[in-house]
DNA sequence: CCTAACATGTAAACTGTTACATGATTCC
DNA sequence: GGAATCATGTAACAGTTTACATGTTAGG
């Protein structure tokens, strides 16, 4: 049985249960999506166009049972996994196969071609990347740390861990862009006299 | 003027020439592949079905230039910026444009959802992050570096900042990646006795 | 009452990769 | 002679996003 990344991604966030709630259990396309807004996202983005038609494909192989669980007058469905589908899951985590870690950085391209600018310029795309992981590091730390933790409650550890990689990985896009930024003062200081 | 992406990465690396010769100057669709590969791929990687095609629409555009240069019978065409495309990418690098930094690995993801398997699992996923993070430094030092050096010969010098930085970053993971392994190791051993 | 968020989707467009095709040259 | 690399491309496919459509409910 071969499957989309996407599929094993709503798999798993469906063993997790919903975020805010103490308990694990069923929940919905549009659950899937806040969470995956505030964890995986930041190693795996799927939109709302893939989760729901996938959400539907699951249930049809076994993977997952859905429940119509409307809110009031508004129509919603739950989605819980099957014992195929936690199989399913644990097949995949257990399949070594081998998993680029890519990186997509127009601002890293920038930099990298940024001795065609002027020092000043230089300067302004490492600052755009430090003010940028700054902010990310603020929104990490508000929701990707306090979801994890209440995960860390329902005995699910990895989440936090995975957490913390993003933490140090914007600390140190933090750390490198403010090392830049003064090393470029200083040449074009020095350059200057 | 709009263009994509990949118009602009071209646009960069045509000025910068290939990173095997001491000057600057034109170069062919494969003489940015080649570059490619060992520099702005680790950032943004363009396949060779988007190369050939933009270079022929940025000669179109004006922004390059190309000339017939055979090797043998073999036939070839290199490209050089005009002054018209070395104004179009200091443009670009000047536009202040929203840029996300954007991780996608599978590794990670598998990672985040480790608790849905036993310790023995989980430590092999946290082992292949840091094994494939200890082979990209390897290739990094040995070609990343290799050719952001000569590039600092020429005198530009932020080919080499950014090749410091994927080191940084993979050695983050493979600390991160140890720790982890270790952690698991010490943990599922207390719960072992 | 109005706005924002909740909730579920679909169609079309776009981006990007894979696989293939072709042929020359160099190195073992 | 055969393999690897040089060199240039195209067609088909897969994957993803955007924009749209539709209606509900909660809060100011």
């Amino acid at each position: 049985m071969e499957l989309s990344t996407a599929a094993y991604v709503i798999l798993g966030m469906l063993r997790l249960g919903p975020l805010d709630e103490p308990r694990h259990g069923a929940r919905s396309g549009y659950d899937i999506q806040r969470s995956l807004a505030v964890s995986v996202r930041y190693f795996w983005n799927l939109s709302p166009a893939q989760i729901y038609p996938e959400l539907k494909r699951l249930e049809q192989a076994g993977l997952a049972r859905g429940h119509p669980a409307p809110r009031g007058k508004r129509k919603r469905r739950v989605y819980e996994l099957t014992p195929a589908g936690q199989a399913e899951l644990q097949a995949w985590l257990r399949r070594p196969d081998p998993a680029a870690f890519e990186v997509r950085d127009l601002a890293l391209v920038k930099l990298f071609f940024a001795d065609a600018v002027d020092a000043d310029d230089a300067r302004q795309l490492a600052r755009a990347i430090r003010l940028r992981s700054e902010a990310a590091l603020d929104e990490l730390r508000n929701r990707a740390i306090r979801g994890a933790e209440i995960s860390q409650q329902k005995g699910d550890r990895f989440p936090l861990a995975t957490g913390a990689l993003g933490l140090a990985l914007h600390e140190l896009l933090v750390n490198f862009a403010r090392g830049l930024e003064e090393e470029i003062a200083r040449a074009s200081d020095s350059a200057q006299r």
